[in-house]
RNA sequence: GCGCCCGUAGCUCAGCCGGAUAGAGCAGCGGUCUUCUAAACCGCCGGUCGCAGGUUCGAAUCCUGCCGGGCGCGCCA
């Protein structure tokens, strides 16, 4: 049940004559302020507008002609022309007893449900993951849970990067730098040195090779004095003499160089680093699977580059037949309306680029799966790769699916600038969630220390992981965020700590009155509504539904975390002025132990879709 | 140069397909545990919503310009 579809069907049906009933049913939205009711509709001023007439006339004619019963009384007419809608105690009491016997609290499922693919996740399995994966992960992971509970079809799909440039890198770290015991000891340790080892050296080919080639360019227009005082403004921060830096620059394009030769070798089939590459992968798919375990994260399809490799040149070939690619420059590209610079779907050298693996993608989805809706949970930074491949997409014949980049922001460090993973300072995404396990663990055992050492460590497990996620949930996913460990791990103020806390008070006092909410809900006892705490936490119970709803349209699990902080505070509030287990007679006692399960359920239920646990004490 | 995003309280952020007096958390200050979990509750302090115009009955929200910051832009993924 749905409050406010519920209104805006009756607002439609009493919009004024000669107006979009379905703009002005629109209009409907829960209040700004309580002081204006708990709806309101804000059509009447703009309708007013178009029709030439009064705004509080036209209003008071809508409100003597719209039909809200049971639910709410004739609205008010208020300020220039808002129609405040109250809803009746007695309705919400009754619409919460419906809710007491109802599994889904209210949610129902869409009426047209569709087949929707999730990308998200999506990491190299060569590298650790580190802080800037998690979003990534979080939100496609809470994404799928809300778009499944709507009743959509979900298929989770953990685009892995395991054919890329990070394994060339691997390969040419293991012919030269391999150090075996380390790797017999620790085989993903080791393989994540030598990406590093090698991903260091190639570094000054980026960092200081432009540089260097701005100095070069001077001497070779015949200014030399001009070009020592480059180089002295450039490098004067490195340290570097000319030679050391020409030296470095020189070493990093030839590690680079040989990184390409070993990944080009490994597509081309060559046995040795393909052999390789095999014995790689299962340590690397290991690794990722120990994450996602504790995550509880689980993909449906988990297939990586490697996997649509063997489709690509027949995408090429396909994309060229239907003259939709061509070539330029020796590449094979599409160029496209999307972006200024054309899509390489093939590069010079022969080899394919992601741009063509996620099209290939798009294809076998499109075969296995029938989707309806294809959305990518990625960086906001690739937003133009996006915009390539889906225009792309559609003109190669994929018109009717519905492709969506569901961007998030960057990570920044506490400089403001994008969090980069340099080298020695990577903030492991292991580490940091073993550091909020901690922190839970510490507030645990001091707060209590009576509870077995086993349930402790299970809830500062659940605890300390929640907390990492809500972190990264409740933020807007457009905006770019700040780092910060401290808020991360953070257990006070809006953080899932707060809404487990809320959720285990729930419970505890069913053990404390010697009952169960099983047994509350099969008594279905009458609510009644007398407090205004009583009040606003019904009336919050009640509006999951119109919530997810928000939460799915929008892609955005911070809608969602809103209301559930918002819940646990008015539960807050309620626990501390609505005595339960002493209210004045049975009667109340029973209809406030219900509204304790209820809310229970609710933040349960959830934090499920946010893809954080709870426990029943803490 | 072209394109995209962002400037809201001391800090971190909600709110942004127009609605009434702009919200939260943290930090600060002050109250509340012999009474259902104080990981909590209640109160106070705190904002020319970057600046300037415009559209509108109404603008943090839409449009234009400017200032400040970030990102992306043919052979990395």
């Amino acid at each position: 049940m749905n409050i406010l579809n519920r209104l805006r069907r009756a607002f439609a049906d009493a919009a004024p004559e000669g107006l979009s009933a379905d703009a002005f049913s629109q209009a409907v939205r829960p209040s700004t302020d309580p002081r204006f009711g708990d709806y309101q509709a804000n059509g009447c001023m703009a309708a007013a507008k178009a029709l030439g007439r009064n705004p509080r006339e036209l209003a008071a004619e809508v409100a003597s002609r719209v039909d809200l019963s049971p639910m709410a009384g004739p609205p008010e007419v208020a300020g220039p022309g808002f129609l405040n809608v109250r809803l009746i105690e007695d309705w919400i009491a009754a619409a919460l007893g419906d809710l007491l016997a109802d599994d889904r609290l209210g949610v129902e499922p869409v009426d047209d449900p569709e087949t929707i693919i999730i990308d998200y996740s999506s990491p190299n399995v060569a590298k650790p993951m580190h802080v800037g994966h998690i979003r990534s992960t979080v939100i496609g992971e809470s994404l799928s849970r809300i778009l499944a509970a709507q009743g959509h079809k979900v298929i989770r799909d953990n685009h892995l990067g395991d054919w890329g440039l990070q394994f060339g890198q691997i390969l040419w770290g293991w012919k030269h730098h391999l150090d075996r015991d380390a790797f017999e000891r620790d085989p993903v340790g080791e393989l994540a040195r030598l990406y590093r080892l090698a991903a260091a050296k190639m570094k000054p080919a980026e960092d200081l090779g432009p540089r260097l080639a701005k100095v070069q360019a001077l001497e070779s227009q015949g200014k030399p004095d001009e070009a020592a005082a480059l180089f002295a403004r450039l490098f004067g921060d490195s340290g570097l003499s000319r030679p050391q830096a020409e030296a470095a620059v020189a070493e990093a394009l030839a590690v680079a160089e040989a990184a390409r030769e070993e990944t080009a070798k490994l597509h081309a089939g060559d046995p040795e680093n393909r052999k390789l590459w095999e014995r790689f992968m299962p340590h690397c798919l290991e690794a990722l699977e120990g994450i996602y375990q504790r995550l509880g994260v689980k993909f449906d399809v988990q297939l990586g580059e490697s996997f649509y490799d063997a489709m690509l040149p027949e995408v090429v070939a396909d994309l060229k037949a239907k003259g939709i690619a061509q070539t330029s420059a020796g590449a094979t590209v599409v160029f496209t309306e999307a972006t200024s610079a054309p899509m390489i779907v093939q590069k010079r050298d022969g080899a394919f680029t992601y741009a063509t693996s996620d099209l290939a993608k798009i294809k076998y989805c499109e075969e296995e799966f029938d989707a309806d809706r294809l959305l990518y949970v990625v960086d906001s930074r690739q937003a133009d790769h996006f915009k390539q491949v889906f225009d792309v997409a559609r003109s190669w014949g994929y018109s009717s699916v519905d492709f969506e980049h569901v961007a998030f922001g960057t990570i920044l460090g506490r400089d403001r600038k994008p969090f980069k993973t340099r080298s020695g300072d990577v903030v492991g995404l292991e580490s940091l969630l073993d550091e909020a396990v901690a922190k839970a663990r510490e507030v645990v055992d001091e707060n209590s220390a009576h509870l077995p050492e086993q349930e402790r460590a299970r809830i500062a497990e659940v605890v300390g992981i929640g907390a990492v996620k809500y972190a990264d949930l409740s933020q807007n996913r457009l905006s770019d965020y700040v780092f910060d460990l401290d808020k991360m791990v953070a257990m006070n103020g809006n953080t899932a700590t707060y809404l487990q806390y809320a959720y285990a008070r729930t419970r505890s006092i069913f053990r404390k009155g010697e009952t169960t909410p099983e047994a509350i809900r099969r008594a279905r006892p009458p609510i009644f509504i007398t407090h205004p705490a009583e009040r606003a936490l019904g009336l919050a119970l009640l509006r999951l539904p119109e919530t997810l709803d928000v939460a799915a349209a929008e892609l955005k699990p911070n809608v969602l975390t809103d209301y559930l902080f918002g819940l646990a505070n008015l539960f807050s509030s309620f626990f501390e002025e609505c005595p339960v287990l002493k209210a004045e007679s049975p009667e109340r006692r029973d209809s406030r132990l219900a509204l304790c399960d209820l809310t229970g359920r609710t933040l349960a239920f959830g934090l499920d879709l946010l893809g954080i646990e709870v426990v029943e004490r803490m």
